[in-house]
DNA sequence: ACGCAAAGGGAACTGGAGTACCGTTATGGT
DNA sequence: ACCATAACGGTACTCCAGTTCCCTTTGCGT
């Protein structure tokens, strides 16, 4: 994952922790002035929260050890992120905007191929495979976590699909295909094995996630409803 | 769910915590007198496990209020489970022993279509669905409750296999596939949309899943490798 | 039945997670 | 350049999760 260093990206998320104090809207810190020290905070204490994923997991995830990580006081970390799954979140959000690039082969079949062996390679790797761990199992516990992580994979998602579109005007698959179910069957069956199965994640089985949307898509399973 | 009321089964993992105490193993307490009380608090602390997990989900998994629930001594809770972890890995360990049976329609479409509604239904149950959710995060923070978890999908989809096989002699895919990968590229759309994407599960999620695994299947993408 | 030891449970203790308070720094608008 | 205040950070406090100690209950072998 790429951390981008300074950058005035949205913060965390537009509804605070709801407060019944009265007419005062008290403004999520960091909103107000994201500029200088704020931002070095920001981006020293989402790289400390990473690290420290990667290393103990998400329930093992201290606010406390963040800060000291982050050479940040500890005050900060509980005022602005207040939780595991707050900084989670923000994490997130951050991870968002990073975007690894596609490939074009002009094959369908090599695009889902490329694009299985990137999340394979990406599982594999030795910080981010237990960060998406992490990551994953935030957003299964704290629902701000799971719509930022939705919102996550949204982007990357995105970011494929024009394959399959190009795909689909070549006449590879059914005209009205999908082409975001194309890209989300590519990842599913590698995500099961991270989470589920257990069985390692190996090229054979990127190969196969790959060649099985292939199949599927060419069958017609993921043409779109008739849109009623 | 189905809570096993007795029963021996064996307890929750062999290898203690390694403890530096020279000489003494100390096994597992509830090892050696399964019986009577000890099952019987068993019984009680994994129902509460379970309330609990489904209520506040796992990251607020309280061992304290585990204990109440339960009826238990709260010492107890933290003698023979120890943490949050502890307790969803003997939790799973229990899931394990229900089986849901499998259908047997005579065709894989339907036997396919059959399994892909009955996780569907599941995932979105009440109850089971943020049960699910819950030891699946578990499972992404703990090994030891990752481990479980596989034993649990690993019975679960030996269960479902002998619709691929019988498929297969029926000549309906070909032989060599392999049974147990057909029978999780069902589940795995699912469970992408469950934790990932957050897309409903819908009943044509589900038909989907069950057709693109069939379609896959047909054309040959889960055959064995040529096996050395 | 009998008794030993395994498992449970009550109560007191403690370290650290989370909070409150308030002084200090420095951002962003004028 | 100036200053109102957003945001940071140190210190002290609180409270409860997790542990320890020890007594009671009860499973299970004989």
């Amino acid at each position: 994952m790429v951390i981008v260093p300074e950058g005035k990206e949205p913060e965390v998320s537009p509804e605070a922790k709801e407060g019944a104090s009265p007419g005062g809207v008290r403004p999520e810190p960091g909103t107000a002035r994201p500029g200088g020290r704020t931002a070095r905070v920001r981006a020293a204490v989402l790289r400390a929260t990473g690290d420290a994923l990667v290393e103990h997991g998400f329930d093992r995830l201290d606010l406390g050890e963040v800060a000291r990580r982050a050479e940040v006081g500890r005050t900060t970390v509980y005022r602005r992120w207040g939780t595991p799954s707050g900084l989670v979140t923000d994490l997130l959000a951050e991870m968002a905007e990073s975007s690894l690039p596609r490939s074009d082969t002009g094959s369908l079949e090599n695009d889902l191929r490329a694009n299985a062996q990137l999340v394979r390679s990406t599982l594999n790797d030795p910080r981010q495979g237990p960060l998406f761990r992490a990551v994953i199992a935030a957003a299964a516990c704290d629902p701000r976590a799971a719509s930022a992580l939705r919102r996550f994979y949204r982007a990357r998602i995105a970011e494929w699909a024009p394959c399959v579109v190009a795909a689909a005007e070549r006449g590879e698959v059914p005209a009205d295909t999908d082409p975001e179910e194309v890209v989300r069957a590519v990842s599913a069956p590698l995500y099961y094995r991270l989470l589920a199965s257990g069985d390692p994640l190996d090229e054979a089985a990127a190969e196969r996630a790959a060649k099985a949307a292939l199949a599927a898509a060419r069958a017609g399973a993921y043409r779109r409803p008739a849109d009623r």
